[in-house]
DNA sequence: TTTGTTCATCGGCAATATACGATTAACCAA
DNA sequence: TTGGTTAATCGTATATTGCCGATGAACAAA
């Protein structure tokens, strides 16, 4: 995410839902995270079977769902063992909705 | 968006999850649709006052908003009008709350 | 027609993202 | 200790993104 010379400085919340969009921004993460909350748990080897992408491809894709908050890993050797981390998706589910929320609803004359 | 080589198929909703993320994923561009957003109508290119980025730059942060649907524009010559495109914005809102609004409540054995 | 304004697009550069195979690290079991 | 299993990380190639200045297109006004 490369940023402006001049000093463009953004709210914590605007941060924070590119930050999280930024994980969201590829269709293979949204369907692991779907998994991910439709199953209790998974093992990264259960989703290697289910994705067809190479193991190491999808260890990347953990990664970068991890860093933006949205799972959580647990290892019970040698697996690990990922999820949905509940706390930050109630966060991420508050800040979309507010987002999505503002505005929009009192018309607009280019219509 | 590098796909894989091996076929693999996405829902629609994936792919639109994904696609509308992407043009989140910059938080210029959040700050872009707060300020049409909160704007009572249409804006122009006085982004451009607001924004300390180059006017090109701008407007290439606005076609991705209008690539992904978030906003349309209308031309008032030599001016162009934005705004937020409500059907899409509400089309979106309803996708990421049915996201956001699954799995995560039954808990997890992780923790 | 000429000039001025506004915005989109082009070209180039640097940084990041994505994919893969190969390797490494961690751990259990024999 | 040795071997097997699992997942993270490394190295690399390619595609995409983001930024800018410069140019082009469209149109109103003089």
């Amino acid at each position: 995410m490369q940023r402006t010379l001049s000093s463009m400085e953004y709210t914590v919340d605007e941060e924070s839902i590119a930050l999280i969009s930024r994980a969201l921004a590829h269709p293979v993460r949204v369907r692991i995270l779907k998994l991910l909350a439709g199953e209790t748990c998974c093992f990264t080897g259960e989703l290697t079977g289910l994705i067809p992408m190479a193991q190491s491809t999808i260890s990347q894709h953990l990664k970068a769902l991890l860093d933006a908050g949205l799972i959580q890993g647990q290892i019970d050797p040698p697996k690990v063992k990922y999820c949905i981390n509940a706390d930050h998706w109630l966060l991420a589910q508050e800040l979309f909705m507010g987002f999505f929320g503002q505005g929009a609803a009192d018309g607009c004359d280019c219509d």
